[in-house]
DNA sequence: CGCGTTCTAGAATATTCGCAG
DNA sequence: GCTGCGAATATTCTAGAACGC
């Protein structure tokens, strides 16, 4: 697995100034020397140290300590474990997030951030918050109120103690019952979550965490399922492992039928983006209609629908905050009576009766009436194949 | 499913202390009532009252909209827009994650508490840093450096900007490329996220929301072929099915879900061929109603319309002067019996006899044309097959 | 794999113009010269100087380093951030165009363009923005606001923070959590990016990068996963190992763009939805417009329109008897080459020989018109190849 | 074809709520 | 009762995909 040990100790001065989490005061003096570059674990006063060579550590996570062990070093005076707190939680916040996140199929030894975070916590958390038990092996919450209220919004982005239990669960820590029935203090333990054991953090992983999940699975799994391509085994057992490669065979086969279908679909998907083009410039034309209708002078310019965007009515709909009613147009247009297309119609009409009349009347020749059967006759029949596609409909609606 | 949205009101007093996410400082005046319980909404100043009676709307979210409103019920002084934004943001806080949680398996139309923080941030929070668009349509982020700094850790649990468009997106909404290059502020869009229409919320839904996962879900599982391994091989290491077995599984499943998929939008895309007929016949009813329009008032040639609204045959038709190539027309009329085309028709036929008629009038040359015809009688072709279909229509009409 | 360090100095030279390394005069200005150097590089005050043989350096990258430099040369005064930031980045613009474009399958020694950039601009940058760590191995970003708004767009064809870091994830750098949840402060690294040592800077590169794709693929290759468990089957197909990793790998791949495909089209179906209801909408409006044209006061009702098959239009114009066949629009038609006009009259030809045989009937002239027709009709030449023949006289005498 | 820019989605962890044993 | 877990959302970092050059 790749790993990347190089350059990590020198990760540490990345927190110049590790200026924790909550308040911007003075995170470090400014004289004080930036980040002692000294093995930073092991330092916090009460507690064993940490390996002093981390071997696997994530430079995140020394980093974390170091910048712990900096916050510490000016001196131990007032702010000591409260500052000390502060800083460890920022270094931590970023040590848990840089493992995690750079993660993702990591190695095995990888320690996932919480847990690490935790460990660090107990080392930084005032003890009549939280600690170690006696014999290292449980964490001691004395009391839960003031964990959840101080400490938690430091390490995490909450502050109900249910959340940190809900994660201690989730890295299969296990609650113990406490021994006298009305002390609130709540104690967990992991088998492998022992005080100056850091060494065996990477083994407290996550539930559902794939770190080497896979890996164990494949090999576990071996390659059981792709079995080999069919050779003499699958007419052993016709069921079972020769599935494999017919299975394979028609996932490929269903994965190119469906890539080629889909290719089909995103044709035809354009065309209907054109269409929806189609539509909206329609949409505006007939608003243009309307709009002439209502004012023969104010013809709405085409020029002043730039963009597909723009469609006049929806325009002012949208604008009036108005629930787009469709319906509204059309009531309008009903009421309004509709101008333009009334007049053009009358006007047809009145032209075609007129002509017709005319027409009429001037039809006393048959020949001419033998011209326009050529004509007629000529271009009535059109290259289609069967003449009642054309005349069809048109005859219907003659009829009406 | 279960839904029990009684006891909602109550639940938003299980936070005792909001006390919002950062500081512990004064989560809430002390002496302001907890929660007013009177109709809290449509009370923020300068924006359109929610609908009065909340049809669908969460009881908690509605808790959560009287706690902002008490918090600017006592005064609207300094504080007004700091402080009510904090009440709003605490109180939202725990009404989002109360409605969220008590989701699960949720009806359609819960409003998911994301959606109901974005819309009240939109009330409560400075114009200056985030606000509606004009027409209420977009929400409009001003200062995203501000609004990542001040605004959201007041209503999540972050101060990144990208984890605020991230939910955005989950909840579908879209960015909308701002119109200038330099300006920095961002716009988001979604369908049915719009100002004062709070009754459309619900449809804002997450991306995977499992309003569906019920159907994948069931689809998935009743199609479980996961489980193939050999039937007396695999035992051995029953642990689990391995990498292979499970990507294997994941894989047929996805195909599957694919086919369906596919399959459904093939039907949906035969619906959009209509469609697009449709379009077409409108398009030339159009240009119809154009041209005659054209005579009063020059209206612009649809051709000046920058979309692709061009329909093929006509379009040709038009640039070509006109030779009739109707089949366009034809096929659509065909194809959908469309009832204003034929009206059209109908109504043109009369123009149509006018022009003959005209036509007839000019013809001088009757025996020309009798000879043209008789000419053309002769010499035409016989091989129609069915000579009455080409007679039949023109008999008939000449019957009426 | 192949690398050929040497022979980069010598390509130096390789680009005349860019007065390469020797800007020798006043090679450091007296107190602080933002840039001195002779060689270009590794001159840079208070960090360790580049490798005096850049061994994978680009030439044109040399060049670009080279021009800023002597840009600077004049005098270090007001400036200098100033001047020199952009002087670099205009170098670094087209130094990263050419080298890129000389590239193309490039050795693996090269280094991307945008990597050469950002190290660059780690020089030049006002170190309050961004700048190395303390330790060298990890990019600072102090104020991403600030570096999106003036330093991107210096370096970049855009100002937003995001570009950038998208673009670093593409080169597998990787984030660097803030140590304070506050800060604002951003940091990446990269395991071969690190102040002072350009000569890792080829070992930075793109993910989809050719130069690794060998690896790669041998890895996976090698990784050959599936095919352990058999034991004597294996040799048989021994074609190669990876080959059902690679199917696999394969698969999945497709079928992850299938669905995302798949989830596209959907959502463009929805949309499609919207489309039917608005051509829905405009024809029911075609349709009013038309009714109301007919008849002023006889509208459609909408609520007859149930679907697409309802001719509201028609059976309007049934009912009320409509007015015969309508209008001449004549000359205006025939003035303003009305293409559907046209056609529609074309297709209306039907109509118009009943017209005329009506007209004919009335005449004196009936039965021999009729005979006439009737000849002609049979005879008329079906399925004409070129219809202009026939077409032709009608057109003309329509236009007439 | 490759790279850069932009928007969106994936993937892993974190936080919360409710349920079951 | 109360621990442990499922499931949903939230937060963060990284990758996918489309488009322009």
């Amino acid at each position: 697995m790749p790993k990347k040990p190089a350059s990590k100790k020198a990760s540490v001065k990345k927190e110049p100034a590790p200026a924790p989490v909550p308040p911007a005061k003075a995170p470090s003096p400014p004289n004080a020397p930036p980040l002692p570059m000294m093995p930073p674990f092991g330092l916090v006063p009460g507690f064993p140290p940490l390996i002093p060579p981390p071997p696997g550590v994530d430079p995140a996570v020394w980093a974390a300590a170091a910048a712990q062990h900096a916050a510490q070093q000016p001196g131990g005076e007032p702010k000591s474990k409260e500052q000390s707190m502060k800083d460890a939680a920022a270094a931590l916040q970023s040590a848990a997030q840089l493992s995690k996140r750079r993660r993702c199929m990591v190695a095995v030894d990888e320690v996932p951030g919480f847990v690490r975070t935790v460990y660090t916590l107990l080392r930084v958390c005032d003890d009549s918050i939280i600690g170690w038990s006696e014999d290292g092996t449980q964490i001691l919450i004395k009391e839960p109120d003031r964990f959840a209220a101080e400490v938690c919004p430091k390490f995490f982005r909450h502050r109900n103690f249910n959340s940190f239990t809900r994660l201690l669960n989730m890295y299969q820590f296990h609650k113990v019952p406490s021994v006298q029935r009305d002390s609130k203090d709540v104690c967990f333990e992991h088998p492998h979550f022992q005080r100056g054991r850091d060494d065996l953090l990477p083994l407290v992983q996550r539930k559902g965490a794939q770190t080497m999940r896979d890996e164990l699975m494949a090999r576990e799994m071996y390659a059981r399922p792709p079995f080999p391509p069919g050779s003499g085994v699958e007419p052993v057992h016709a069921v079972g492992p020769g599935q494999w490669t017919r299975r394979m065979a028609e996932l490929e086969s269903d994965v190119r039928a469906l890539k080629a279908e889909n290719e089909r679909l995103k044709r035809l998907e354009a065309e209907r983006e054109a269409l929806k083009c189609q539509v909206r410039t329609q949409d505006d034309l007939i608003s243009l209609l309307q709009g002439a209708q209502g004012n023969h002078a104010a013809l709405v310019d085409k020029s002043a629908i730039p963009g597909p965007t723009s469609v006049p009515g929806l325009e002012a709909a949208k604008r009036l905050g108005l629930p787009p009613p469709p319906e509204a147009l059309k009531e309008a247009l009903a009421q309004m009576g509709n101008g333009p297309l009334m007049m053009m119609m009358s006007m047809m009409s009145g032209a075609l009766q007129e002509g017709l009349a005319r027409a009429e009347a001037e039809a006393q020749a048959p020949k001419d009436a033998a011209a326009l059967l050529q004509g007629l006759a000529a271009s009535t029949p059109r290259k289609t194949e069967r003449s009642e596609d054309t005349d069809t409909p048109v005859a219907k609606k003659a009829k009406v």
